[in-house]
RNA sequence: GCGGACGUGGCGAAAUCGGUAGACGCAGCGGACUUAAAAUCCGCUUCCCUUUGGGAGUGCGGGUUCAACCCCCGCCGUCCGUACCA
């Protein structure tokens, strides 16, 4: 044995052995279980960053700990690969953005293999690739012709820095996702998909997710959001002459509206602008509130009296104000809304603010005065009150019967109302799929036949001057028409990257040549069933994935709904933050003992913060493998945070890491063959097969490692160990540190490749405890341990404990009174 | 505002069903080895009291129970998500 484990050199040679073997390349065909593991994968940036050393490792063990335990897994990776980066390094370094995200990926495999991931490279592919936008082109018309794409002129959120359309769920208080620009609204011809078709669905599957964070369930439903109302028309007093739609879901308050409100640009608004300078200024106002949520919150509700007058439905006695209102959006319901102060919260500011009446229709408790009096609106439960036919009713039955008035007397409907939009996939971009698809004078819309896919991005691009290179491209967008023959245009908007990653994890599963996937393989290996990444891709990505997979249902491609049976969101990795003496931020390697090198000042130290370029608090994994080797790394990153809390990185904690790994390899280099352990160590040993790999399972990494340490104190301290209990202790920690457990494993002379190797056997009778521990309690504190055998009777673990000194001695001569015994825990004597 | 999660030593954290709180790691302290240091190994390490020993202790205040980090009620704090959603 050699007395040191040198991971510089060590690490390579098992990472070849492993290729070479193609240990890790999942057999379509094996006969045995099968099961998916997937982390999110990674944006080719050109660097990995420790959040990708922690997502990976995570995913990396449980792969590894499956195949040992007897199931054909499929452990894949892959790049993300389109995106605006890429046209940003052409604009400022003038390179292609192929060029660079090729150079990227190749840069970031390198570092990955050197983490000893057990990724089955053969399936590897970059979104980018011709044949993977191929094939989504493929699926894109499948879903045009399944009716779930349509064309629509509509209002979209344009970033004005990156110049494209951004989904609603890339703009983040009003600003785009990625730029931060604060967002315009343009009117455009866009490609949307029709994700709201599959609202109920997409909500209701949330039910059977149930191993999905129930955070991530809850934003999601919160995201579709659904509401159940009633859509209908007050009429006009004359002289006003048109009727104003809105929705409500609670219809039942309608004896207590005081007042209809408008949004701003709602086409009632718009036209009395036209004619009323006042209304217009008001107008103007409105759209000049801030829309971040601290401006929100503070913000005053503003109204603008109209002058026209609505008619109450079922009393024509009453005639209710129409408001220009700001706090009334358009985008949403009908963007009117009757205002019914007494219960919502903003109808009663309003009210309050513009003296409206606030009338009690709702009881709260005994109270049933139609004055309402509060400063909060009353929104819990109760009876009808002051409200004619509806007086006595539950809400629930309150809004039936209003419904049921409003639809017999045609002047209104039963609705549900989502916030889910569909899905505006155009993005007037370079570096993304081309949308197939031909603009033809005659025909109109015509698909790029199948067999003329893929449709592949021009190569002489320019990036000299903003827009999209596609459009201004010299010849790519003219082209005649498949139908026709005639000369006709390109689409020239590509489709959103979220496109890309809504089915890759199905291309991982099947990649022939001639389809998107093989339906049979593809379900064969489908769900994923363990899903790992970051909790920011809760909304994003994870919704967009479960549409795109009903689509490819809907359309008859796979017999699948839900794409992640598992879902785990991690933690970030975080660092301490440093500022120098003048208050600039400084990165850990400028930063010695509390002193910034460079200058001898004294440095402050900050909140411990996730990794960022901009607090300089990085860490750089590839120093960090070239000093520790990849085993410590990777120990370090399953160590002490619970796996979905944030990590803290620290120089002594991956120092710590590292003298595990030492430790391991100083007890198998002093291992002796055909010793025998005690008794305590192979029972340690077993209890620890058990216990490691319920924790494994659990996604629980934090405390395999701490069982492993606790093993490993055993193990040392007995200075004898059985080949046996070695091996099975190698096992238990290869799928953490496979490096260092390869090469123990050969130099102790075994055959094959310990990854290969089976999950040790759990002997049940080694669990099995002769003695047990039981604590002495008087009155409830401890005051003795004791020592018995196992499943002792009661009386006896009873006299046992009244029979100690200590036990007698903090009794004070008292007799006990009540005696509770937990077998094998605890005697707990009360007097 | 609404929704959710969390709050345990100097730090990261354990505690599977209401049954010995603080396993394991980091840092720290003491010791061994060494000319010395590093590395390594051994021991100690929740706080308080003078000890054999005792007392307090899981954000705060109550409650249920023989027994509460765990269950209930009310507060406080931190983090995350989200929004004039009608």
């Amino acid at each position: 044995m050699t007395p040191r484990f040198s991971p510089a050199e060590a690490d390579a040679r098992w990472q070849a052995a492993w290729n070479d073997a193609r240990t890790f390349v999942a057999d379509d065909a094996s006969p045995k279980p099968k099961r998916y593991v997937l982390e999110m994968f990674p944006y080719p940036s050109g660097r990995i960053h420790m959040g990708h050393v922690r997502n990976y490792t995570m995913g990396d063990v449980l792969a590894r700990f499956l195949r040992m335990t007897g199931h054909e897994v499929l452990h894949p990776m892959g790049w993300d690969a389109f995106g605006m980066p890429a046209e940003n390094a052409a604009m400022e370094k003038k390179v292609h953005p192929g060029q660079w995200t090729y150079a990227n990926i190749a840069a970031m495999k390198a570092q990955l293999k050197r983490l000893g991931l057990a990724f089955d490279w053969s399936r590897e592919f970059a979104t980018c690739d011709p044949e993977y936008y191929g094939h989504e082109q493929a699926l894109f018309l499948e879903l045009l012709k399944g009716g779930l794409v349509y064309r629509k002129e509509s209002a979209v959120n344009w970033d004005p820095v990156d110049m494209t359309v951004l989904a609603n769920e890339q703009v983040i208080d009003g600003r785009g996702w990625r730029s931060g620009a604060l967002v315009e609204k343009r009117k455009l011809s866009q490609w949307f998909l029709k994700i709201t078709d599959f609202a109920d669905d997409l909500l209701a599957g949330l039910g059977s997710l149930d191993q999905w964070p129930d955070k991530v369930r809850l934003m999601q439903e919160n995201w579709i959001g659904k509401s159940e109302g009633l859509q209908f028309a007050f009429a006009p007093v004359a002289p006003f002459d048109r009727s104003i739609e809105v929705y409500s879901t609670r219809p039942d308050t309608i004896f207590g509206a005081s007042f209809v409100a408008i949004a701003a640009d709602h086409p009632i608004a718009r036209a009395l602008a036209n004619a009323n300078p006042d209304a217009a200024g008001f107008i103007e106002l409105c759209k000049q509130g801030g829309t971040t949520a601290a401006e929100l919150e503070t913000a005053e509700k503003l109204g603008f009296d109209t002058g026209y007058r609505m008619r109450h439905p079922f009393d024509a006695s009453i005639d209710l104000p129409v408001y220009i209102a700001n706090f009334v959006l358009m985008d949403y319901g009908t963007g009117a809304v009757m205002g019914v102060p007494a219960h919502d919260q903003r109808d009663l500011d309003f009210a309050r603010k513009y003296g409206l009446p606030v009338r009690r229709v709702v009881a709260d408790g005994e109270n049933v005065d139609p004055v309402f009096e509060g400063a909060e609106a009353y929104t819990g439960p109760g009876r009808l009150v002051n409200s004619d036919f509806l007086n006595d009713l539950d809400v629930a039955a309150a809004k039936r019967a209003v419904i049921e008035r409003a639809e017999a007397g045609g002047w209104g409907k039963g609705t549900t109302v989502w916030r889910l939009r569909d899905w505006g996939v155009s993005r007037q971009r370079y570096w993304g799929t081309p949308i197939p698809i031909v603009h033809c004078d005659a025909c109109g819309v015509v698909p790029v036949p199948t067999d003329q896919l893929p449709v592949k991005l021009p190569e002489d691009v320019s990036f000299d001057i903003p827009g999209n290179p596609l459009d201004r491209h010299p010849t790519w967008k003219h082209v005649d028409c498949p139908a026709c023959g005639a000369p006709a245009r390109r689409e020239t908007d590509t489709l959103d990257t979220f496109v890309d990653s809504s089915w890759y994890f199905i291309r991982f599963a099947s990649q022939p040549d001639d389809k998107p996937f093989d339906r049979a393989v593809a379900e064969s290996w489908l769900p994923v069933g363990q899903y790992i990444g970051g909790v920011e891709h809760a909304i994003l990505h994870l919704l967009y994935a479960r549409f795109w997979t009903r689509a490819l249902n809907h359309v008859g491609l796979i017999d699948l709904k839900e794409p992640f049976a598992g879902l785990f969101t991690q933690g970030m990795v975080t660092h301490e933050t440093y500022k120098s003496a003048d208050g600039r931020w400084l990165a850990p390697s400028e930063v010695n003992d509390g002193i910034e090198t460079a200058t001898g000042d004294a440095i402050t130290i900050g909140r411990v913060e996730k990794m960022s370029k901009s607090k300089k608090n990085t860490v750089d994994p590839e120093p960090i493998l070239d000093r520790y080797g990849a085993d410590a790394a990777r120990w370090f990153m399953l160590s002490d945070s619970p796996p979905e809390r944030d990590l803290p990185w620290s120089e002594a904690g991956i120092e710590g890491a590292e003298r595990f790994v030492k430790r391991v390899w100083k007890l198998v280099a002093g291992h002796q063959a055909g010793r025998t352990s005690p008794e305590a160590l192979t029972r340690a040993v077993h209890r620890t097969i058990a216990g490691v790999a319920d924790d494994i399972t659990a996604l629980q990494f934090n405390k395999a490692v701490a069982k492993l340490y606790t093993l490993l104190g055993e193990a040392e301290k007995a200075k004898t160990m059985s080949d046996a209990d070695m091996d099975a202790l190698l096992l238990l920690v290869s799928p953490m540190i496979p490096h260092l457990a390869e090469e123990a494993w050969s130099q102790l002379g075994r055959s094959g490749l310990i990854a290969d190797a089976p999950w040790p056997v759990v002997d049940p009778a080694m669990l099995v405890e002769a003695e047990a521990t039981i604590a002495v309690q008087v009155n409830g504190k401890l005051r003795d341990t004791i020592v018995l055998p196992k499943g002792i009777a009661k009386e006896d673990a009873e006299a046992a404990a009244l029979a100690s000194e200590k036990i007698v001695r903090a009794l004070e001569g008292k007799a006990p009174r009540k005696v509770i015994v937990v077998p094998d825990r605890l005697v707990n004597i009360v007097a």
